[in-house]
DNA sequence: TTATGTTATGCAACCGGTTGCACGTCAAGC
DNA sequence: GCTTGACGTGCAACCGGTTGCATAACATAA
């Protein structure tokens, strides 16, 4: 294995080019303050050496570093890697390093990242944040921080609002003639669960339906199963599930006890992160998580190149994407 | 908006305890070389203060950042999640921080990553690295680095040994009577493509089978699709796809021409990414991705920390899952 | 020719830690 | 009582850049 070499240093280039240090930072971040044949005999010795500047001393000396932090519950649900992508996309052509974390649904742990990357971010984009208000306040005064569905005054927001869609999904079901649903929870501090919630709650009440809610901690395929039971003991004939995945473990254990979708119950997702590729292919909520994404980015870009400290609240509307599983009501 | 304190510097806490910044220093990296009531009266001081150490300097005078960067060709590909995430979480539990890269399945993307990742971490996994072997060997002479799926001599690397459970894959088409069989291509320069494809081809060859190869650069659900009419043209009744994604376009496409799977084509892909979610639910090949992204953090860090440049080459066997897409050859 | 202004470059302090070496103190050994 | 060694702490250099200020060189104006 060839070894290691230690790599040049600024003042091993300027001793090549025959000025001093100051110069070679200067070709490198203010070109336009020397001569012209300065900086070429500059560049001409670096790239003889292969010098490439120190991105460490650099940001110690200026503070600046170039790096954002993205912290997700949970990379392997499958609503986060469209997102995660678009965001790093978006920090890309910025030219900014983007270290990512995974709470695990936990704020204790998303509290630990926040400390552990601190020191060399500089700013964070907190997606579905499982802390508490305050402290998503306390960490914004120390760095600049945008939320992605979180709703929290005075700190920069961007929140997929699932409401408008949900509210279709049980217009939808309305006219198909149910009149008992049941909407399944999903993670206990999430402004999105919330959110869904009160809107199937709300569009019930105005058009006569009844309403149960199940609550289910953790949203996967699992838990899905699980709760099926308690689902199908409220009487109820269509739900609305948290998420997809929640939804499609439903939809297994739905068809593992020969109850037969949409004919005798009906299941609306929601974020349609699966496509079609349940069967039957599953009735959800459209989501905009690549938007939401990219803008969040786009908001701590402009907040830490311009300094602008802005209250922004912007809203990604959703709607109802109706595949094959919902049916009029049975009986 | 509360105000962004400028934090306190080792010279603060040193000047509030009394002593020389060098005793502070020591306090908190080898606090065992001094008095154990110095050490209390650093920590009281540092207390009081809010000291937290500077990263960045630290990592200015002793070359060491505790990060590492993991660079994978598609995050919302959903084989990398599950290998994030468990990568993400070894990472953990040593206090590292994980930078993460998106290469775009592209090289050129892949190189511009490492590059400016290069000055902030300790050490590189790539997984399924689009990258040349030379360039792999010239960016492992200047940082430890691991692969995933990927097999360059004398770099320590974690394979997912997809070749088995492909293999059981022909077998079981074979047993089912196919005659005729077509592998659909993945990535151009991906190793697991061309370890799976001739895996395809040898067993097929063992088993008297005929073979066709099928290119189809990116490996998605649209592409799937796109591909299934030249995978009909070839008469062949079974189809093996580089990825589930791929499979479940080719699924879709099926479906929408009329010909059922797996009365009338048998399809098998590769990774289970998928679950059971499709339908008919998808006969795959096993993958151990939580595994590699693991293992790969560990060896990692076991090379950081240890000093230890061992060649390695850690292989995760895969194994055949039968599910509802393969059955007995038409006519 | 001298005063005045521009421009390119150098000097040295600074960012916030780490660390080799020197020094002072105190206890044990002779 | 003096030497020796161990131990705890301080001094100062160093990591590799950035940047405010001073200065030299040269051009322009009076």
């Amino acid at each position: 294995m060839t070894q290691r070499r230690t790599r040049p240093t600024i003042n091993q280039v300027a001793e090549a080019a025959g000025v001093t240090k100051s110069s070679v930072s200067r070709a490198f971040t203010r070109p336009e303050m020397l001569s012209a044949d300065t900086v070429s005999k500059i560049f001409a010795a670096a790239e003889k050496l292969g010098y490439v500047p120190n991105h460490t001393a650099r940001a110690l000396s200026t503070g600046r570093h170039g790096n954002i932090a993205l912290i997700v519950p949970d990379v392997a649900n499958p609503f986060f890697p469209p997102l995660i992508r678009a965001a790093q996309a978006e920090a890309d052509r910025s030219d900014y390093c983007v270290f990512l974390g995974n709470s695990d649904e936990n704020p204790q742990q998303e509290d630990k990242l926040i400390g552990r990357f601190g020191g060399q971010v500089e700013g964070f984009v907190l997606a579905s944040s499982r802390l508490g208000d305050e402290q998503i306040v306390a960490h914004s005064t120390r760095r600049p921080l945008v939320l992605i569905n979180r709703d929290v005054e005075g700190i920069p927001r961007v929140l997929i609002d699932s409401a408008t869609g949900v509210a279709e999904a049980v217009e939808h079901l309305a006219a198909l003639g149910h009149k008992r649903l049941v909407y399944v929870s999903g993670p206990h501090g999430s402004w999105s669960n919330k959110q869904r919630r009160n809107a199937v709650r709300r569009s019930a009440r105005q058009l006569g339906m009844e309403v149960s809610v199940i609550s289910n901690e953790y949203a996967a395929f699992e838990s899905g199963r699980r709760i099926t039971a308690n689902v199908l003991a409220t009487g109820a004939t269509a739900a609305i599930a948290f998420d997809d995945l929640t939804a499609q473990g439903m939809l297994a254990e739905l068809l593992d006890r020969g109850i037969s979708v949409p004919e005798q119950f009906s299941v609306v997702g929601c974020d349609d992160v699966l496509g079609a590729a349940t069967y039957p292919a599953l009735t959800t909520v459209s989501n905009r998580s690549v938007e939401a994404g990219k803008t969040a980015l786009t908001l701590l870009i402009d907040i830490l190149e311009n300094n602008a400290i802005r209250d922004v609240r912007y809203v990604l509307n959703t709607s109802l994407v109706v595949r094959g599983t919902t049916g009029p009501a049975a009986g």
